[in-house]
DNA sequence: TATTGGTTAGTGAGTGATAACTAATAGGGT
DNA sequence: ACCCTATTAGTTATCACTCACTAACCAATA
């Protein structure tokens, strides 16, 4: 077997982890095991990373930068709605492409009982809130009437995403998650809960 | 110190579990700091429990019980917006006053990788789910006009309550967590989200 | 006196991490 | 083109410790 690069290595590492607490739970997730299914020994394992927490952090490192490319996205569109919908579906879309990925936002508890884990995923949830809040509050700058406090409305919308989330996946990932979520967009948005309100001029 | 009945001691053996995993992590909850903290010996956990996961279950069977106090106290109100309101409310009241219970509640992954806590948890997410739909279709039946598949409108609220809490606890339960939530109800008030809609006669 | 709730002492298996050492690789000077 | 050297990615062996769980025995209670 050939040797990697770190950055190679580290990936693969990062993967296999993810990879253990979605099959086995993140009680399952060791060193011996990683190190296992990654094809080198324990100690190898300690070039790469710190400790295990170290591990963790790669993780939660993955999930943040995609928050970057979710908002870049989201800026794309036109509309205040169609922003809204488009951060939305990505979301579906992420969860849908990598359903390991669910296990790892489902065990917050991991990362709440280390302080440096804790801030790490404290920043993460500010970062999703404050991406929403900011497309709120450029819209109203365009002079778009929001009804409701954008910290309100954020908090609703993250939630709806999470629960939808949450159901997909205490469903073994039957339904479609991006077909369930276009349906509840519907529903949303026939509650007039997204809407680009009255536009002053 | 006299002994204690079974049945006070699986409550005490309960409430220590709890509170580990909130302090501490799940990760450190060991039968060995259980019965640290309760006040007898390892194996004396085991007159009471099978085992690790029977503690588990007994933790999920709490919130299962509550889960029915929560509908009748929602069924005492008269409107459907009053009993949604209750039923949220209920929710905040019961997390302001166990916060150690957030801890268990976002520690799902605990019960994911077994087969029987899997289960159990499963059906303590769908009975809140049905209490909602049945309050929805109850309101119906007495021509009520709601708008958007009641299914879809408990999955959204079951979302905003469980957002809501777990800001709550983020900001290490900073705010009380009623008052945050009365406000956000009067968002989603405000915004359509909860009302009677129309009433055929 | 029988049952129940407790004890002491011990099991095998698994944990994260480290010390000591080695094979592979990239880059610069001749 | 070739060797030499520093660095990097890997190894084997082992550490001290914790885990869930059990057998055997004992004392308090009903």
């Amino acid at each position: 077997m050939p040797r990697l690069s770190t950055e190679e290595r580290k990936e693969q590492i990062i993967n296999e982890a993810i990879k253990i607490i979605h099959e086995e739970g993140y009680g399952a997730l060791s060193i011996r095991e990683l190190s296992k299914r990654v094809g080198i020994t324990e100690p190898a394992i300690y070039r790469h990373f710190l400790n295990k927490d170290d591990i963790i952090k790669g993780i939660l490192d993955r999930i943040y930068h995609f928050g970057n490319h979710l908002f870049e996205r989201a800026k794309t569109k036109e509309t205040l709605t169609e922003k809204l919908k488009m951060f939305i579906i990505s979301h579906f879309e992420f969860f849908e492409d990598r359903p390991e990925m669910t296990s790892v936002v489902f065990s917050e508890d991991i990362f709440l009982h280390n302080k440096e884990l804790e801030t790490k995923l404290g920043e993460l949830m500010k970062q999703r809130k404050r991406m929403l809040i900011q497309l709120f509050e450029s819209a109203q700058h365009e002079g778009v009437d929001i009804k409701g406090d954008p910290e309100d409305i954020s908090l609703i919308l993250l939630g709806i995403v999470r629960m939808t989330v949450l159901e997909w996946r205490m469903t073994v990932f039957k339904h479609p998650l991006k077909k369930r979520g276009s349906k509840l967009l519907k529903t949303i948005e026939g509650m007039g809960l997204l809407s680009d309100g009255v536009i002053h001029t």
